[in-house]
DNA sequence: TATATTGTAATAGAAAAATAGAACACTAAG
DNA sequence: CTTAGTGTTCTATTTTTCTATTACAATATA
């Protein structure tokens, strides 16, 4: 896997797990691969992929059986408040870059927008939503 | 400076310059304040801005004389083309996370709408374009 | 000419992150 | 009981980033 070298590695792991869990990859109750096999995967250290996974487990997104595996929480209501939190948190992000930049408001959302259209307009036979 | 602990202080500073650049605090051919004074109004080792710095000058966003100071580029084609890259590159990282979190095309738009309006809301009397 | 201010470079050390490798603990299956 | 597969923990090493400190080079100014 690619990785963004400006960012820790174990962080964009969990990443990588939310957007699995929201996307429905990885749906509530669902066994992840083991460590090592997540570790051969995106070719880290399993060290790497377990302090990923420890915070995880710390704030109540997985649970972990010893000898069993990793699972995804069952709590639908915790995945559901993660996938907000984790949007309103990109689109601050996103807000404050563009608006750093000099964007009014209008322009930020003229900008996405002509974003998406010229992304279409370069990707006809690619699946979208 | 408040950084975010995540990414590089250095490249956290070359965004820093951009922005002023961008936002017109550091127009073009404008004297950048001493390294050492800098480092002091960010808080930071005059080697860390040094490296921001360096990166820029050999970018050609910057020019550096021995004796006088740094400056931003005459070259305003230049900044133009360094704020349309910015702005894609932002796009498109949120375009991706937010993807990545399940929301079609249409819903990053509305969330996106909606989280400035919310913003608004809460803030009857900053200041916003 | 002297002094201060500027950028530049080099060395050394501290801290965080990632890796490699080994060992330990629990569970399931033969 | 033995073995394989799981999570967990530990030590050691490397790499990157940041800091601290010092020194050097070029310019401006008194």
């Amino acid at each position: 896997m690619k990785f963004d070298d400006k960012v820790p590695i174990y962080y964009q792991i969990k990443q990588y797990i939310y957007h699995k869990m929201i996307d429905g990859t990885l749906p509530p109750g669902a066994k992840l691969p083991a460590v090592r096999q997540l570790a051969l995967d995106l070719t880290v250290n399993v060290n790497t992929v377990q302090r990923a996974l420890s915070e995880m487990i710390t704030e109540g997104t997985l649970t972990s059986q010893r000898g069993k595996g990793n699972f995804v929480t069952e709590d639908q209501a915790h995945i559901m408040q993660l996938r907000t939190t984790l949007v309103n948190e990109q689109l601050a992000l996103a807000y404050d870059q563009l608006h750093a930049l000099n964007l009014s408001d209008a322009e930020i959302v003229a900008s996405l927008q002509q974003y998406i259209a010229q992304r279409e307009e370069h990707n006809h036979d690619s699946i979208d939503d």
